[in-house]
DNA sequence: CTATAAGTGAACAGAACTGTTTACGTCAAG
DNA sequence: CTTGACGTAAACAGTTCTGTTCACTTATAG
């Protein structure tokens, strides 16, 4: 990856996050990023394009934050136990509520400016969310029932939607230290 | 009210929610309602004053009709039980998430597009959650332990949220079902 | 040294939007 | 029957966006 493509996902990604995806022009991702229209354009046949990359990037930041800490749980405890597998979740999301840079998640805003369930932009969106769930499911998984494992993981899904809902438009930065209550109580 | 200025609202309320908010555009407001560009800027004195009066349009419908379900619980309760004055609102979010005019929740849309958290459009999303969760708590209220209620109301309202969210990237229509066993649960 | 790939800057086209203005209908109430 | 409020149609101004093009520069590997 040539490092102007990167760093042009990069500003995007920031810019979209924050502002929204149709209030934030390509001139203001070029004026941030210092990297001219041509580039861009070399680089990516339309905005859209940019914006499906933009997604690319934080949904494998997120998959592979989440991974590394399973990982690290896992070595860390001689006795493997789902539930703390789980609920370490809610503490990061409220690191990510508290910090500065917190707008929301990119996939439910951008679900909302791209309300055609058949646009691209918008299946990128539920198809990271349903990753996400099912990488839950997988820590959840004991030797047997299966279908329960995938009810709880929809449980907890739905609560970190919840929390950050909750933390985004009513401004409620503790919102992941309810959900995580509420998800111990309901594991 | 004049039935055209009334029109406009219904009209855009609806198109706003299917389509977004910075994707539809003034024309094809007027286009769908039939009214010319002049009259709406008569009533209007810009298109963000066409957003607030829609988006206050929805929060009269979503406030009285949670109110109207609240009295006919009453009604027909010999002895209050406010869990169940509190569930009933999972019921209608079902019925509206299986509903063809489910295209998510207006004022998580709006907050998504409207970033800026001075900004009137998101002020008045936030507002709107917020009255929501009053009115659970109040439902909620017992003799006694008002932060209590207080909490479990912020439970509550993040169940919603969750739901809504869920139903909406997910495209999963049961999600509704899913929050009302967690707030049963709960409560 | 030179060929090639990558990038710049600036102008431009074309579309889409918001908002304004003007000249012209319609219709009910006094 | 006329006045005034309400509404229409259409052209227009002005801005903002996406996307294209082209002449020119820089960096680097062989």
């Amino acid at each position: 990856m040539q490092p102007r493509k990167q760093h042009l996902i990069d500003t995007a990604l920031i810019l979209f996050n924050q502002f929204g995806y149709h209030t934030t022009g390509i001139d203001l991702i070029l004026a941030e990023s210092g990297v001219s229209k041509a580039t861009l354009y070399k680089h990516f046949r339309s905005k859209e394009a940019l914006i499906l990359a933009a997604l690319q990037l934080r949904h494998e930041q997120v998959v592979s934050k989440l991974q590394a800490k399973i990982e690290d749980n896992k070595k860390n405890q001689e006795t493997v136990d789902p539930v703390e597998n789980v609920l370490f979740i809610f503490d990061d999301l409220n690191e990510w509520f508290n910090s500065d840079t917190f707008f929301g998640c990119n996939f439910i805003n951008v679900s909302a400016e791209y309300a055609d369930p058949a646009h691209p932009i918008k299946l990128f969106a539920t198809k990271h969310k349903q990753v996400i769930v099912d990488i839950i499911a997988e820590q959840l998984a004991t030797e047997d029932n299966h279908e329960v494992n995938k009810q709880k993981a929809d449980q907890i899904g739905l609560l970190i939607e919840g929390a950050i809902v909750m933390a985004h438009t009513r401004g409620m930065k503790h919102a992941a230290l309810i959900a995580k209550e509420m998800a111990r109580h309901l594991l």
